[in-house]
DNA sequence: GTCGTGACATCTT
DNA sequence: AAAGATGCCACGA
């Protein structure tokens, strides 16, 4: 019995986000139908390192491409790992965001 | 069981 | 056009 939640959802479209690519808050909520919710994507985030199979958050930002998740990831962590990806990431600030932007509805488009 | 807050975005005035 | 207010779901106390 899967609890299907909105999270299990934002979980399902986040790991599908291949490496060195970045998508946001607003991309997965409008993919999902709810462009509204996108505060429910964000908190789902915190809870994504509690959840299985765990969910690569640090590839999921805001609109601004900012690394706003550093803070509960517990320091620079999260551009780190982006930077490992490829992606270039500064002071928690994603550089060429438009380029490593992907779009589930257009990407993903199921 | 109820109230409030939270990785934001969109709509309205 | 810009600024302000609202909305959504889940979790915490």
């Amino acid at each position: 019995m899967t609890e299907y939640n909105f999270f299990t959802n934002v979980y399902d479209v986040a790991r599908q986000i291949p490496s060195g690519r970045v998508t946001s808050y607003g991309a997965i909520a409008s993919y999902l139908g709810a462009k509204r919710s996108s505060r429910v994507v964000g908190y789902a985030m915190q809870v994504a390192g509690s959840v299985k199979p765990p969910v690569p958050a640090h590839r999921v930002v805001n609109r601004l491409g900012q690394l706003t998740a550093a803070t509960h990831f517990g320091g620079n962590t999260m551009a780190q790992l982006l930077e490992s990806e490829g992606v270039t990431v500064i002071k928690d600030q994603i550089q060429d965001f438009d380029k490593v932007f992907l779009d589930p509805t257009v990407e993903l488009a199921l």
